[in-house]
DNA sequence: CTAGTTGCAAAGGATTTGCAACTGA
DNA sequence: TCAGTTGCAAATCCTTTGCAACTAG
């Protein structure tokens, strides 16, 4: 989805929640559109304030907040490590494997594990909000180049 | 598997680590193997307060890690909250559903997401070493008697 | 003996929060 | 106007670490 179109969406659901469209809230959202697919509070705390000099690290956190309940931002949680966010709206649901050695995220997709997780929680009457499917590993490159 | 044996499987792993057998270590390995099933550290470190009262909580910590090295326990990285630790040894893998209401923890075990979770990661050229599985939603009590 | 361990308290790192000064609608 | 927002710094929370005093083998 284009920075443009989900700026509006953007400004459309603050309207609805009676939030204020703060030049920091929109400058937030649109370096998540316009950035690097993943990215951390602190990436985007500098990205902001290139543009806007004046954006606090809270801010930053609080709005990040916002945008993953708004369904604007998918949350990669890393246990103790800093979270990672990336931008969902008009993107189809995906999972992700990590390579533990460079860093590296794969994104993938797989309808039929879906389908099997539902079947799963359907068999133990849960009801799904939402699922976390990570892989840790290593990627090609690092398999090959690893020194064990 | 029964504490017995788990605690003589720990005292040859370290053997052969090179590690002392601490009362410490010994008491903590075995509080995994009586109490609950999932648990957190500052649980641990009640639970060997109860028999060991010098338990400090920087062993509990440094003993957790050790354990989850050596197999014996697994972690259930939870973002920010506590990591909840589980004994694995002799235990078949298994994922998670998290009720995000009264916090109950539904495991299950479905052989043909693994076997999809592992074509995918061939597909990609990835070589897993690891993989997490949690779905948050409500379990059955707390989906019927929700107030929403 | 003596290398590995421990307890303590202080340090860490990411994220959150209280609050008084702002500002969008 | 005035409820919603912000920036700042201090606070939180879980977990890790430095270090001098122990202790298993």
């Amino acid at each position: 989805m284009k920075t443009e179109v989900a700026l509006r969406k953007f400004e459309e659901y603050l309207k609805t929640k009676n939030l204020r469209a703060t030049k920091q809230r929109l400058e937030i959202l649109q370096r998540a559109w316009d950035g690097h697919h993943h990215f951390t509070a602190e990436q985007m705390l500098m990205w902001a304030r290139q543009n806007e000099p004046d954006v606090s690290r809270a801010t930053v956190y609080r709005t990040l907040s916002l945008m993953v309940e708004g369904g604007f931002l998918g949350a990669l949680d890393r246990g103790k490590s800093k979270t990672l966010y990336e931008h969902i709206l008009g993107h189809s649901h995906h999972d992700h494997m990590v390579c533990a050695t460079c860093g590296k995220i794969i994104e993938f997709r797989c309808e039929a594990i879906e389908a099997l997780q539902e079947l799963e929680a359907k068999r133990h009457n849960f009801h799904t909000t939402s699922h976390n499917l990570t892989l840790t590993g290593q990627c090609g490159g690092c398999y090959r180049g690893k020194d064990s």
